[in-house]
DNA sequence: GACATCACG
DNA sequence: GACGTACGTGATGTCC
């Protein structure tokens, strides 16, 4: 198609610097072999330049395209207003020598490049979009920045490259709360830090698409401002006009840039194959090359290899992802071809395929393998043929696939050879598989972990997350082939082929991350991290899940009954008082009964309109009406019951008798352990009836359960952090810690303290911890919020380092994007220059993330010591509980181990971080659970 | 699958 | 001075 654009025509406009900072910060700090010359950022932009164009085929392909970036740092908005982007961070280093080569490869692809000093690239694809639009033809930008959703609709819409989501009006509305002619009006009152657009104080993207959709447009908000209820909206609004007016100046994109070219000049070109290939063999692409060469139908160039390839080197220019070359392996031949290549490059990524989720009763299926990108294979071992269809007759083993024994006898001295690096995405869930039969995996790395140590707080460590961030692209889902629910199968009855397809690309997709996971480790600081709090500690963790714990199902199962009959008399009384019956369990008709039926005050409404009947509430309402208070008592019950006493029992193993949780490393932001299938973190204690729960976990005939846990683990940490003195030398003298607290607050001497006053201390030494506020506190401790906010004030008089703590740790999070631990753990917190309510959540969570963080690192540490210090003692540890760790010990040898484990936990922090506060541990021993805590 | 609720540190 | 508020988790049951 030709001519004059019109309609029918289709523009692209690609936003240049998106593309540009994407592909910067995915890729590690590449260099030119030949000169040391920083080209990740090229080559990444150039593999996405490439896979828009190879993406751009069929009806929708644009007839018409353009790469539009910023030019200068000073654009008419500077002169609006001073501080326009002025908190922006300075170009990095090594991209700025970059900048004029992404325009080379845009011209090399041949598209068309443009850009105007003292105007930014938003403003001219502003201007050519109104223009495709008047011009009666479509147009997309490629783009995600909210800036330009103000230009979406009437044949104008966007599209987020990195999710292939388009974003049209209603997207719009999604993200604005306003169709796109009102974002402007919106993005004007909100403000935006990241470009330092003032916006009205205090209000945020929702309440300020509330106020227009109420008043129809800014000015006549603006106008009206007089007529809002809320006095502190009111007042912000009026103070604030011009700074508003200003804003909507700085956001409104200029429709009317004067450009030096018009829409026909951008029609599609295709590309010159000298130009473009010339361009990449001098940027030593050289995978890229060979992709580009094939697809125009050339002969790839020749790049001569200046510089011997490092072996761990990553590749400056990806392999594509191809289903299709991945290998089977079905002999033994084919097998000692693989293991020759691990040899030779010194590491493999390896992956396991079993029969489930639960290590401790899944079965091996297959290994998968890879050595470089794109190469990799599968050797399959149990496959059942046909599906392990009954028709076919279900044991047979599919063909294709070498015997077990003889796989295992080849690839066993490679899997504990010094010298070969073991590559594993979550390498504890492999590491337990390799275990059961016998195979000891080492040495390794896990890339789960080192996106963890890096990037804890930003995002989850899942593969799928990690390659569609990292490597741009979306593994095979594992869900077709599975199944789900009732016709679900296991992975030995998926046919080979697919198999194949799916289980080598996880080991591809596993070390390519590793290659490009390694390199950062090291510029993000947190090499000693990743060293020494989190590999080592997968060992300690896949033994200790393996142990288990003797958990007694008699006991449980008593339990059960017993909850069972109270749980039927109280939901009698409870049907008596109501005079119906009713689901007790369900929230929303105990909410209609209270609140409606037996018109009870003081309901309150959640967001989807039912109310509130959470504990506070029933405990609040149980001083005045029997119903709450039986409800509380049976919901109590059912927790027990549904939760501990009836879901335990099934988690006991058949052939050990016992409980096998497992342990997340990299599920919480700020270093904590999480366990699951059973949860075994949160098994009742604080009220006599849960605690006996803890009767179930006991120890085997002859042995002894040993706990031993932290004092006060996060208020002396707390204390050193903060450097508040008083609370140092309390802890030194082993005082009381709340008592000391309460004492120095409200001024009653140490011994007169009553046990009320010292639980209002108790709330507020908590509170710190957590990033006070005086409506927190003052709901926990049931006062009025004066009162409370009475409290936090007094407490930072008496404790000013505490303020100074909070302000730095906030700061610190600003500036940087992430808060440490004493230990250098990073937890990051992109939400703290939020505006709006997500603020203070933020910054709660910045001031408790070093506390909470540290004190878990104290206790990795002490766990990755623990089995050297406890090898000759006839004990095993089984569980962590955040502060506390639960041993197996023979009866007679507890004393030694408690000694042994709490000389480990108690200079756990020696010889990295010196902590001017003791730490100390308390032991308890016992037959259960109960009586050890 | 979202939400409410409640178990733990 | 106000948006809604203690920090971090996981499992269960209801209800759409």
């Amino acid at each position: 198609m030709s001519g004059t654009f019109g309609k029918g025509h289709h523009l692209h406009l690609i936003d240049g610097s998106a593309f540009i900072f994407r592909a910067y910060h995915a890729l590690p700090p590449l260099t030119r072999k030949s000169d040391g010359l920083p080209i990740g950022a090229v080559a990444g932009f150039c593999n996405m330049l490439h896979r828009y164009v190879e993406g751009n085929t069929g009806p929708d392909a644009p007839t018409h395209a353009a790469v539009i970036f910023d030019k200068g740092s000073h654009t008419f908005r500077n002169d609006m207003y001073g501080l326009y982007k002025a908190n922006r961070e300075a170009m990095p280093e090594d991209l700025r020598p970059q900048m004029p080569l992404t325009r080379t490869a845009t011209e090399a692809f041949n598209i068309a490049c443009k850009e105007k000093e003292g105007f930014e690239a938003d403003d001219i694809i502003a201007t050519l979009a109104v223009q495709a639009r008047a011009a009666g033809g479509r147009c997309t930008i490629i783009s995600s920045d909210k800036d330009l959703m103000q230009l979406v609709g009437d044949g104008v819409e966007m599209l987020d490259a990195m999710k292939n989501k388009t974003i049209d009006r209603d997207g719009v509305f999604e993200k604005f709360g306003v169709f796109p002619e009102s974002v402007v009006d919106v993005q004007a009152l909100a403000g935006d830090s990241v470009d330092n657009v003032p916006g009205a104080p205090g209000i945020g993207i929702k309440t300020a698409a509330l106020l227009i959709n109420e008043y129809g447009n800014l000015e006549a908000l603006l106008a009206r401002a007089e007529e809002i209820k809320q006095p502190k909206r009111r007042q912000t609004l009026i103070d604030h006009a011009e700074q508003i007016r200003l804003s909507r100046r700085l956001v409104l994109l200029d429709e009317n840039t004067p450009l030096d070219f018009t829409l026909d000049d951008l029609e599609v070109r295709d590309p010159d194959a000298d130009t473009l290939l010339g361009f990449l063999a001098e940027m030593e692409f050289r995978t890229l090359s060979k992709r580009v060469a094939e697809v125009l139908g050339r002969e790839a160039p020749v790049i001569a290899e200046t510089s011997p390839a490092l072996p761990d080197a990553p590749q400056a220019d990806d392999v594509p992802f191809d289903a299709e070359k991945y290998e089977h392996v079905a002999d033994a031949d084919a097998l000692q071809k693989w293991i020759d290549a691990i040899y030779e490059v010194g590491y493999v990524a390896v992956d396991t395929e079993t029969t489930g989720l639960n290590e401790m009763t899944a079965e091996l299926v297959g290994i998968s393998l890879s050595t470089e990108p794109g190469k990799a294979c599968y050797i399959p071992l149990i496959h059942k043929a046909h599906g392990g269809d009954d028709l076919f007759g279900s044991d047979d083993l599919a063909e294709g696939q070498m015997p077990v024994e003889q796989a295992l006898q080849m690839l066993t001295p490679m899997l504990e050879d010094q010298s070969i690096l073991k590559i594993g995405q979550n390498m504890k869930y492999d590491a337990k598989i390799f275990a059961q039969i016998g195979i000891t995996v080492a040495p390794f790395d896990d890339t789960m972990l080192m996106s963890y140590a890096q990037h804890a707080g930003l995002h989850n460590h899942g593969m799928d997350t990690l390659s569609e961030r990292y490597l741009s692209h979306t593994p095979i889902p594992i869900k077709p082939l599975l199944g789900s629910g009732k016709s679900a199968i296991t992975f030995d009855k998926v046919p080979l082929e697919e198999a194949v397809k799916y289980a080598a690309e996880d080991a591809d997709i596993t070390l390519r991350l590793w290659q490009f996971l390694k390199p950062q480790l090291h510029r993000a600081e947190v090499t000693k991290v990743y060293e020494t709090l989190e590999r080592p500690l997968v060992p300690v963790l896949a033994a200790m899940e393996r142990s288990g714990i003797k958990v007694d199902r008699d006991t449980l199962s008593r339990m059960s009954n017993a909850f069972a009959q109270k749980m039927a008399g109280l939901e009698d009384e409870i049907y008596e008082i109501v005079g119906r019956k009713f689901n007790v369990g369900s929230p929303a008709q105990l909410g209609e009964i209270l609140f409606d039926e037996m018109g009870i005050e003081g309901g309150k409404k959640g967001k989807n309109g039912k109310y509130s009947t959470g504990v506070d509430v029933l405990e609040d309402l149980a001083t005045e009406h029997d119903l709450p208070a039986r409800v509380l008592d049976w919901r109590q019950l059912s927790k027990l019951k549904s939760t501990y006493t009836d879901a335990l029992q099934t988690h006991i193993n058949a052939d050990t008798g016992r409980v096998h949780t497992s342990y997340s490393i990299a599920g919480a932001s700020t270093g904590r352990l999480a366990s699951t299938d059973p949860n075994l973190q949160n098994i009742p204690i604080r009220t006599e009836e849960g605690r006996r729960i803890r009767e179930a976990f006991v120890a085997e005939e002859g042995k002894t359960l040993v706990a031993l846990d932290y004092s006060q683990i996060e208020l002396r940490i707390l204390a050193h952090i903060a450097d508040i003195p008083a609370l140092k030398e309390a802890f030194a003298r082993g005082d009381d810690i709340h008592a000391m607290t309460a004492s120095e607050m409200f001024d009653v001497p140490m011994e007169e303290m009553t046990p009320e006053v010292r639980r209002r201390a108790k709330a507020i030494n908590f509170g710190v911890i957590y990033g006070i506020s005086g409506f927190g506190l003052a709901r926990n401790l049931r006062i009025p919020r004066s009162e409370a906010q009475g409290f936090i004030d007094r407490y930072f008089e008496r404790f000013p380092g505490i303020r100074t703590y909070m302000d730095d740790t906030k700061a610190f999070a600003k500036e940087h994007g992430y808060v440490q631990t004493l230990f250098g753990r990073k937890i990051h917190t992109p939400n703290i220059g939020a505006k709006g309510p997500h603020a203070g959540f933020a910054a709660r969570a910045a001031i408790n993330a070093p506390i909470q963080g540290t004190a878990a690192d104290v206790i990795r540490r002490a766990m990755i010591r623990m089995p050297d210090a406890i090898a000759d003692l006839p004990a095993t540890m089984l569980l962590q509980v955040h502060d506390e760790l639960l041993f197996e010990v023979e009866k007679g040898a507890e004393d030694t181990l408690i000694a042994a484990a709490r000389e480990v936990m108690e200079n756990a922090n020696d010889p990295v971080v010196k902590l001017d506060v003791k730490l100390t541990v308390d032991a308890g021993t016992g037959a259960n659970w109960a009586e050890a805590h």
